[in-house]
DNA sequence: TATTGATGCGTACATTGTTCACATGATCCG
DNA sequence: CGGATCATGTGAACAATGTACGCATCAATA
């Protein structure tokens, strides 16, 4: 195994307390979610790879879930980071905002464990304050794009439903890519979503 | 030791072989499913509600996840059968090609947890071949559904790419309203798939 | 009627999430 | 400098889970 982020080393120092326990269980359950699986995923084995008791995990997450909901924060972040990058600084085409639904799929597609968790049922999105103002710009970066996109002769219920149709298209896209419904290479996935996220969409039916 | 409870009505006739416990894990696995969801299902439960021991289960399912494919199975038998409905016996029109869309999202959001079952990891899609062979039928519906709508028009690559479309559009829809990710009454799902669901497409960005 | 194969049971084991009393040590107060 | 304090980590324990094994029961057949 290759040696660990240096955030890992200083528990070598001091053998007892760790230093940034809490960083270091989140990144290496981020880490063991794309190894084991989303349902495989146990608290025990996150405890063991940074080397520390599974009580210990108890003084930095209040359950399982808090741990699991903490990584799903981390990847709503990363994901309305790559989401959002296209159409940053930059006016919105058409080409453009279908861009950001590529950059959706992709981080899908290299990242299903994690996408898998944040849209699970095994944490509760209505519950947690800090994961629904991580959720929040997901949708808020999609319904800005597509005002932009649009112009004022939009309303906001048109753009809402704009929105919505986009992410929905974009979100069943990745999610049946991660499942395997689709026997496609990994060669042609960046093709598949050119075929879906169409901004010509000259074959919407 | 105190007596047992009286659990075993039902096959107090014949106290000890249970009659058909293959159908009845499956169906007693089916209906807590959607009580506990899709996480917490739990094997023991399941022979617990049939009134049998938890080994028995392992005469009829070789494994917890061959119990949960035989539960995903039954679930694409219904849905490729709503799915199909509207457009059997009936020329594809926009309006009913529409109508199957709005059948499979009605469907996931009366049956949520075993929605997600059916396209969880929790189930290998590509080792088991009954599964595969219930599976194909959903895209299958959908890409006859279009041929015959758009007819000899569109080419092969075509249809497949607008089935696609059609597909990850009611598949993102259905995740979404699941996940609870869009704060609409129960009230409003109908009109929300009517809107995204739209056979006039005519805000398709 | 005896045998046999299918089906259910009891027990056992490793693993899991979680709790609790206790150990450790960094930090602050006298 | 030395002890108190409090956050942080440990070990043992508990119930629940998936699963394996040998035995019990029973229906069908020879």
């Amino acid at each position: 195994m290759l040696k660990q982020s240096p955030v890992f080393e200083r528990k070598a120092a001091s053998s007892y307390h760790h230093g940034n326990l809490q960083e270091a269980l989140l990144n290496a359950g981020l880490e063991l979610l794309e190894r084991r699986g989303c349902a495989e995923l146990a608290l025990r084995e996150v405890a063991r790879e940074v080397g520390v008791s599974p009580a210990a995990v108890y003084r930095h997450y209040v359950s399982k879930e808090a741990l699991l909901t903490a990584m799903a924060i981390e990847g709503f972040k990363r994901l309305t980071a790559v989401q959002i990058e296209p159409v940053s600084n930059a006016v919105v085409t058409p080409v453009r905002f279908a861009e950001m639904g590529r950059a959706y799929v992709r981080f899908a597609v290299r990242n299903p464990a994690l996408f898998r968790l944040m849209f699970s049922d095994q944490i509760d999105s209505s519950r947690d304050a800090a994961l629904m103002f991580a959720i929040e710009p997901l949708t808020g970066n999609i319904e800005d794009a597509v005002a932009r996109l649009a112009g004022p002769r939009f309303s906001s219920a048109m753009r809402r439903k704009a929105a919505l149709r986009a992410w929905s298209l974009v979100h069943g896209l990745s999610m049946l890519m991660i499942d395997g419904q689709l026997r496609i290479a990994h060669s042609e996935v960046d093709r598949m979503i050119e075929a879906v996220v169409d901004p010509n969409h000259a074959l919407a039916i």
